[in-house]
DNA sequence: GGCAGAAATTTGCATATACAACGAATCAGG
DNA sequence: CCTGATTCGTTGTATATGCAAATTTCTGCC
């Protein structure tokens, strides 16, 4: 049994995380582009769907699944916060800081919809 | 025909860039472990690798191969310099700051394989 | 009650990413 | 030669990302 040489060559060409890099950068930019007009990311996007879903969630919550650093959400969390579209709330556990939309959120996760649609239909043509 | 209402569940479950860059956050820190002992990052590796197999690239040609912008490339290739890793060219075309791998670069680059193989192969077992 | 350890989050720091605006060099017509 | 358009790259600004360390709050044990 051969085994194949790994040369600098099959790193440039057929690194799995490379490859995912660049898709994700493409696909990004296609539903950023879409979600502009709205002063929306995709990234911020994800997190208020999410939390459109279950009405109430913690940080942890969140970060389990979508697979984001605390650090991460922590700072996102907050400029939607600055931005008018989350709220966070209080907890018995003082450690807990659970957030959800407020109504300028709610009503901007509907304006989102049709535009997440078209960049949606977009990335199957290419996905 | 009946069309599915898009509804926010659908959106926080059924987003391919969502998706997509979930899968990215994970495979992209399984490839970063890896390097980590080398003081390389993966996105700084694909640069590395591209640069190995051509030899000497212009910053436009890399960045139209990977999908980056121009902007984000300048800052990175600017640390690899910083590390010793890259050297930039002078060109009759005084526009053109193409560049290639030093030899410490290339060292790099060859101390590089195994880790990169190591994760390769653990991606390999989730994608 | 008080203290050690665990859990949840935030902060400090560095890199990655892209858009917009700028600066420099070349090129195409005249 | 000029000059206007084009091409290439860098800079300013903002967000995204993660690691390490600090902070706050709770829990369990004595």
């Amino acid at each position: 049994m051969i085994k194949p040489a790994t040369t600098v060559e099959s790193i440039a060409n057929c690194c799995i995380a490379g490859r995912l890099r660049l898709v994700n950068r493409v696909v990004t930019n296609l539903y950023d582009e879409a979600l502009r007009p709205l002063g929306l990311k995709l990234s911020q996007g994800n997190i208020l769907a999410v939390t459109a879903k279950f009405g109430v969630v913690r940080p942890a919550e969140v970060c389990k699944l979508l697979q984001l650093d605390t650090s991460t959400l922590s700072r996102t969390v907050e400029r939607m916060v600055s931005n008018g579209w989350l709220e966070i709330l209080s907890d018995e556990d003082g450690r807990l800081h659970p957030f959800r939309l407020t109504d300028q959120g709610k009503r901007l996760m509907e304006k989102a919809i049709p535009a997440w649609e078209k960049a949606q239909n977009k990335a199957r043509t290419l996905v």
